[in-house]
This record gives structure tokens, sequence and C-alpha cells, in this order.
DNA sequence: CTTGACATTGACATTGGCGTCAAGCCGTAC
DNA sequence: GTACGGCTTGACGCCAATGTCAATGTCAAG
């Protein structure tokens, strides 16, 4: 299949194709025309891709796995490195809220403070 | 005082300080030779940006809390737009908080699947 | 006079994942 | 032949908050 087909069937743009292509995540095949060509595997890559960054990994974090595809496994994350990947991100993502905490903490407390019964009423009404 | 003292008083780049004038946040006098001019009420100023930008706000967040000050405030969450903005940020930080919950449980779930004992490994070992 | 520390403005680089043109080639249908 | 849709590459825009030149001006000390 050519790029606007993959791209209808994995639900991305054809910009994203190349832009993924460009970072390595991806290769296509060209024939005469100079045109991409994509098989079946393909669109596996692309679907573990989206699936990975539609909860917060990055392209890069999403290497890894694709490589793991590449090796002839048949889930991206049947490899060592993926699986690090996986621990890694949830380390960043426990980090990341613990972080956020703090601030609603912070920001909470300089509500109560500037507006006292802001927040209580919060409670009240939500 | 100079550029040069109110950056390092309020701990920031002078780059930083040229930004924020920029922006808009801050407004400096100037000296016979084009120099900026700032005084003890600057500095505050400042400070109270760096205080809102470390707790996750944006440039933008802080500026109904100068304005705040600017009309003579002692503190520059003694308007109401400034408590809007402290509830609006709230808000925001509930909800990132939440999104970041959700990746963390299908992260974990995901890594699970790929490498059963994981996941009960790290609670035991740490 | 020169050096050096400070000041000025302006503009480009960074990070990520694209959207959105722009200009042109390819192939098929009419 | 021409119109249309899909493909190609390339490049700029976006968001935030600076970092980092670059080229130039200012001022006090030696």
């Amino acid at each position: 299949m050519r790029i606007g087909e993959l791209a209808e069937r994995a639900g991305v743009s054809t910009r994203s194709l190349r832009y993924y292509e460009k970072q390595g995540m991806l290769t296509a095949r060209r024939d005469a025309n100079g045109y991409r060509v994509y098989d079946e595997s393909d669109l596996e890559l692309v679907r573990e891709i989206r699936a990975l960054l539609t909860v917060g990994f990055t392209l890069e974090d999403a290497r890894p796995f694709v490589e793991c595809l590449r090796a002839g496994n048949d889930t991206g994350d049947a490899c060592p490195d993926s699986v690090a990947v996986y621990r890694r991100k949830l380390a960043e993502i426990d980090a990341e809220i613990r972080l956020l905490w703090q601030r609603r903490q912070r920001v909470a407390a300089q509500l109560t403070r500037a507006c006292p019964g802001c927040v209580l009423r919060d409670f009240r009404e939500g």
C-alpha cells in the first residue's frame, strides 16, 4: 500500500508517517515513481507507535518497541529494552504526579490564604 | 538599581528580565544612557513572577498578579482575577493528575502483561 | 588609549509532534 | 489535452522560556 492508505488505516496523517520515517522509526520501499510502499507489518508498527504515543511516550521511547517488532517478535514489548522503558516511564509518571501534587498543595494553600472559604466552597459546590 | 543587580537579587538572568519586559510583565525607567533602572517594587514584582512560575504557572497566568501588585495591593493575589487564576490552575493540575494517573494504570498493565512479576518485584525491592 | 565589565537590541537555537502551505511530478479518467 | 487527486520534498508556524551569539555602545580604572 502507499502512504495515503497506510495513513488512513492507521489513523494518522501522511505528514506524521514521513516524520516517523525521518526519525528512523519507519522505513519504506520505493516503487518506480519514488512513491513509498508499505506492507501489513508497517501498519502494525505504526499502530504500536500510536498506542505508545497516546499513553504519553515520546517517539524516542517507542524506538525499542519498534526494533523489537522488526526483530521478528509478535509484540513490541517482548524485548528487555522495551520492558526497561515501561519501568522507566512508570517512574517518570510517578515523579510527575508527585510534582503536580506538590504544586497542587501549594496553589491550594495560596488560594485558601488569598480567599478563605474558596476551596471549601469548591467542595460543597462540586 | 540596574538590570544586572536586579537579576542577581531576584535570582534570574538579565535575559529573562528583558523577556519579561517584552511580554509586558515589567517596565523600566531609562537613565540618560538608555540603561534600564529599577526600584525595590520591581524586585518584589519579579519575585512574585518567579514564585508563580516555579509552581507551574505560565507568564500569562502571572499577568493578573503583576497587575494586582501594580494597582497598589501588597500581595499579587489580593484581586479577584488572581484568585480566578488560582482556581483555574487548581482545576488544570487536577486534570493533569487524573490524566497521568490513567496513563500510569495503562503502562502498569502493559508492564504486568509483558513481564509478569516485574511490578510486584518493584514493590518488594523498593 | 586601552581593557574589561557592563549595557543595548536583534535574531537564531532548543524541545516535540505535528499542521499547513508551496511547487511540482505521476497517473488515470474524461 | 486537461483536469483532478495522490504523491514527492522542503520549509515555516506553534507553544514557553530562555540560552547563546552578534554587533555595538557606555563608563570607570589603569
